[in-house]
Order: C-alpha cells, then structure tokens, then sequence
DNA sequence: ATCGGTACCTGCACGC
DNA sequence: TGCGTGCAGGTACCGA
C-alpha cells in the first residue's frame, strides 16, 4: 500500500471514487439486489425532471404497485426488470449514487418508497439519468459486451475494427461498456500502453495484455470497493473505499510506482489523461 | 461511417 | 477575505 501525501490524499478522497465506473455499479447492484428483488414499489417522486428521461408523471403512474423482479447491470447502468415485463434503467452520471433508507439532502433527486424501505437517488451534478422503458432502452442496446465479461479475442477483435486513439477506444461504451476515465488510465499503464497509441501500433500480444490489465483492474476495484460502497448504500459516507489506490490516474507529478518518473497529464478526448512516459511509450 | 469537439451541470481549488 | 475562473467527466449530439 502506497502513502500519499495529505493534500494528495485530501484530493483522492474528493474525486476517487466518486465517478460511478463498471466496479461502482456492479458493486451498488450485488448490495442491493437482495434489499430490492421482490419488493413492491408504493410511490415515487421526481425532484429534479431533468434526470427523468421518461416523464416524471409517467414515472410515478407506471411503477406505483409494480414488483422487482430482479436486478442487473450492463456496463455502468442499472436495470431493474419489473413484473410487467418492464425495465427501469437508471445510470449514475458522474455524481450520481443511491442510497437505501438515506436522508434526503440537497441534492437528492428522486424518491421510491418500496414496502420496507425507501431508496434515495442522489446526484449533485443532474449528469444521472432514470428512464422506463417496455424492453431495455436504445442506450443499453446500443452497448458493447461488458468491460468484465468480453473474452481476449472478442476484445482484440472489436478494438482491431477500429481506428481511434486506444484510450477513446476502452472508453466508448460501443465497444464495450463500463470502462471510464479512471479504470482506462489505469488498465493502460499497467498494459504499458500509451494512451494515444492506436490499435494498428499495438501487437496482438499488447492488445491481450491490455484485456489481462483491464479485467484485472476491475475485479480488484470490485474486490475494495465492496464492503464500503455496500455500507455506503446503508449510511452516509464510505469509510474502506481508499484499499483500492489508483497508480497513474490523478497523481501528475508524483513518482511512477515501477519507475519514479514522474506521472504525466495529457488530453486525450478533451480527457485528462495520466501516464507514465517512461513505462508507456508511444 | 467514424472521429473529435462541445454542451449539460455543480462544487471545489486556486489566484488576485 | 471574497469573488471570479477553471476544472472534473458521464452521455448525447453535432459537424467535418
């Protein structure tokens, strides 16, 4: 475990974690999957219309008396399919989080109230999105296999087809979903991959690597993050969250953890980007 | 068709 | 000290 120094840890607690990426979704779905399969929904209210995609009006008709049935995810968005057949998408945004039996506060935009408890969807920002839909909506559809299940060779392939800078690539949800800013400067460093390289530079044994340090990336993130993103859903804050250290992203200026070359910033995609010059040629 | 740039939105850090 | 400015990045959308 590395140590940071305080102003750097103050800032790590600002803004690590705190963007919902594919660990953060996945996580906030296993804690409340078992509070929500089966419950019934009694009433729900739009504070904010701007995060409802379905009319807020609509929102509230369609879903009062209806059951979850189960819960899932798909890249970074939440489904819950209902009895009727149904879906209730729900994306986080940026800011976006839920929370099971919180307190409103002043940024809480939308309310459901479900037999045996109430869960709160809080977004500073309005980035979130809640939408209904009678099968899953165009966004979903439109994405690319998940970040956690695509295979090597179905991963290689899909970055092969295409010809943008490499780090735009993990992060367009058409290839393939879940992966955000964080997780991809993170995965292309540990790959020792240049964020602006293309997929024709890179070898078929790089692109693997990347698949290898992306999924691994993931499923250590999923692994810390779990026990305090899953208390969070049942308190305010997420005391825990920090076992899980970012090695590039943010730390501009600080050592490279394999090289000691300090960490350097781009944009890539308008972007910030971070890397190690040294350990990521291009 | 594909890619890159911008808008949306708010809170925080920073500098004068 | 207080205020203005810039920055952060999720998706949708636009134009080249």
């Amino acid at each position: 475990m590395e140590t940071y120094p305080s102003s750097f840890a103050a800032r790590l607690r600002l803004y690590a974690g705190e963007v919902p990426e594919l660990p953060e979704v996945e996580t906030l779905a296993r804690s409340l999957a078992p509070r929500l399969r089966g419950r019934r929904i009694l009433r729900v209210r739009i504070l904010a219309p701007r995060i409802a995609a379905t009319a807020p009006r609509q929102l509230s008709l369609r879903l009062r008396g209806r059951i979850i049935a189960a819960l899932s995810r798909k890249g970074k968005y939440l489904l819950l399919s209902l009895d009727d057949g149904s879906v209730l998408t729900l994306h986080l945004g940026m800011t976006g989080s839920l929370r099971w039996n919180g307190r409103c506060g002043p940024h809480t935009r939308a309310l459901f109230w479900l037999e045996g408890g109430r869960l709160l969807f809080d977004d500073p920002r309005q980035f979130g999105r809640i939408r209904l839909d009678s099968a899953p909506p165009a966004p979903v559809a439109q994405l690319g296999p998940d970040a956690l299940e695509i295979t090597p060779a179905e991963f290689v392939a899909r970055l092969r087809q295409r010809r943008g800078r490499i780090k735009s690539l993990l992060m367009d949800q058409r290839v393939l979903a879940g992966v955000g800013n964080i997780y991809a400067d993170e995965a292309l460093f540990r790959a020792r991959i240049h964020p602006a390289a293309r997929p024709a530079d890179l070898s078929l044994r790089q692109l693997r690597q990347l698949h290898r340090a992306l999924s691994a990336v993931l499923r250590e993130a999923i692994a810390a993050g779990g026990s305090s993103v899953s208390d969070y859903v049942d308190a305010d804050g997420r005391p825990g969250w920090f076992q899980f250290a970012h090695r590039v992203y943010r730390r501009t200026g600080l050592p490279c953890p394999r090289c000691r070359t300090p960490i350097r910033r781009m944009l890539i995609a308008q972007r910030g980007t971070h890397y190690c010059p040294r350990c990521q040629p291009l």
